[in-house]
RNA sequence: GGUCCUGUGGCCGAGCGGCUAGGCAGAGCUCUGCAAAAGCUCGUACAGCGGUUCGAAUCCGCUCGGGACCUCCA
């Protein structure tokens, strides 16, 4: 069975079939968050989908190690030129040490890639944990030529290095398309070149977040923080940097200038960009006022909600778009994905009850294949549920005795189930986390009542039986055997 | 203004030169005391107009619509 890799490469525009640097070992580096505010469910949507390359990666025998980074030293907001931060701001706002607000949305930041059932990355390094090699950094480019300082800040020199090397590949952007609609920002008035950007920044006076330097107190630049450590946690050439796709530019064309300028090749093999979560077409944002916060989402707690989702349900739901594409928020959407998910999960626990047949038309060898080469073909994840209602309809029609399928193959559904439901797209069964045995063991006394009652036929009262859970979101449901019984969502 | 992406049936979403995507919703049937679940069967598609081709949702051109980036952003 083939389970050949090809990954769309934002640089070389291609789906490039994916061969590790020194296999089996990967190196994955993917843009963490900024944490001045609680992510919402756009920024979810990325870390979701390459939590789901992590796995693959892993399911597939690699050793990865995955690096995504914690963003605590704040960015230079735009329309300010006092050097105002977006952290050192929420933290006037708020009335707390920049650290506090740090340590705040960390927290918030972590326990939704819990809540998500994301792996915790292999190393998690924080831009302020990495000062020294930042410094290190930009002095490597200043010797290389590709630097210049300016009163106390240092910038790229983007004209020096488009001299040697290429510049705005990744992008698609010609620097002097570029300079007609660059507006006037801070530091505008230092700099040699209008492309060129910070690697150092003074600190006025009022700057709370600052550190010492060979150039004076300070903050690293905006697109420092990444090169340092992708290169000290994943060595200066690695094979997968991912990002959303906003990222793209100016913040990974400058990782690559700047890894370019100081080692003299580009960091990364494969570029990968997630695509936005939109809400009635436009993207989720802040400023547009038309962003969830997962909790929101889960509480149905939202103007735009009219009922709460889970999240599996959730994490169900963007496995059903494909990573590079948008994906459009919606109410409806979101049901429709409830029931799709529940169904899924129905029909995998279901597995263990069906009855083996000595003899089978299907074959699940190519239904696995099928598995393999979706997720082969750029991380194809609704194509791969398509084949997975394939096997749920083998498994519900197997429970009806109206598909016949063998031991071994009832084995093998199982183990594709478990494999890419829970492995790799990370999915959990809906209530495999409480204990339902004790429940389980009462509903079958109830399910024997009613049997009794029904012989009787009694319906009146078997009714009024299944009425009185049923007013207590509880449905039973009547199978030959006995019955079965699920919470129903409101 | 520049660069790029995109427009698929009631909804969400794959496919991107010939082959059923899939889910949800809807219709019919089977099963069933009823219901639910499940299985089977079935509608309604590829924005519009031209072109290339034996053949186009899929390639090209134009028109119209939507979006992203160009400024921190997943």
């Amino acid at each position: 069975m083939s389970k050949e890799l090809y990954i769309y490469n934002s640089l070389s525009r291609n789906k490039d079939l994916f061969q590790p640097l020194n296999t089996p070992h990967v190196g994955l580096y993917v843009c963490g968050p900024t944490v001045y505010a609680n992510v919402h469910l756009g920024n979810c949507r990325t870390f979701m989908f390459f939590d789901v390359v992590y796995r693959y990666l892993t399911h597939l025998g690699y050793k990865v190690r995955y690096v995504r980074n914690i963003t605590d030293v704040g960015h230079i907001t735009s329309t300010f030129d006092d050097g105002v931060d977006r952290i050192g701001q929420q933290a006037r706002l708020e009335q707390l040490e920049p650290m506090e607000i740090v340590q705040k949305y960390t927290n918030y930041f972590h326990e939704m890639m819990r809540v998500f059932n994301n792996h915790s990355p292999s190393i998690e390094p924080t831009a302020t944990g990495h000062m020294i090699e930042q410094i290190e950094m930009i002095k490597k480019i200043l010797d290389q030529g590709f630097a210049y300082e300016v009163n106390g800040s240092i910038y790229f020199d983007v004209q020096a290095y488009r001299a040697k090397y290429p510049y705005g590949e990744l992008s698609g952007r010609n620097v002097e398309e570029l300079y007609e609609n660059t507006r006037t920002l801070d530091g505008q008035d230092e700099k040699k070149f209008f492309a060129d950007f910070a690697l150092w920044k003074a600190a006025s006076p009022e700057h709370i977040m600052r550190w010492p330097s060979p150039w004076g107190e300070g903050f690293p630049g905006w697109h420092l923080e990444c090169s340092a450590m992708s290169t000290k946690y994943l060595g200066e050439q690695f094979d997968i940097h991912g990002g959303g796709m906003d990222l793209k530019f100016p913040h990974h064309e400058s990782e690559i200038a700047q890894n370019t300028a100081c080692c003299g090749k580009g960091p990364v093999k494969f570029w990968m960009h997630s695509n936005m979560l939109t809400v009635n077409g436009q993207k989720m944002s802040k400023s547009l006022g038309n962003s969830f916060l997962p909790h929101e989402l889960f509480a149905g707690d939202h103007p735009l909600l009219e009922k709460g989702f889970g999240p599996q349900v959730v994490r169900f739901f963007m496995m059903q778009a494909h990573y590079r594409s948008t994906l459009d928020f919606s109410n409806e959407a979101l049901s429709a994905a409830e029931k799709g998910y529940e169904r899924m999960m129905a029909a995998y626990m279901a597995i263990d009850e069906c009855k083996p047949a000595t003899q089978s038309e299907a074959d699940i060898d190519a239904l696995e294949a099928k598995c393999y080469a979706a997720m082969g073909d750029d991380f194809n994840t609704p194509i791969l549920i398509a084949e997975l209602f394939e096997a749920v309809r083998l498994i519900n029609g197997c429970k009806n005795g109206q598909q016949a399928l063998t031991a071994d193959q009832l084995v093998q559904l199982k183990r594709i189930m478990t494999h890419f439901l829970r492995d790799v797209m990370g999915l959990q069964t809906p209530e495999s986390a409480g204990n339902v045995e004790l429940p389980n063991i009462m509903m079958d006394a109830v399910f024997e009542v009613r049997k009794g009652l029904k012989e009787k036929k009694d319906y009146a009262t078997a009714d009024m039986l299944r009425d009185a859970f049923s007013s207590r979101n509880i449905v039973l449901k009547d199978t030959k055997e006995g019955g079965e019984w699920t919470y129903e969502k409101k």
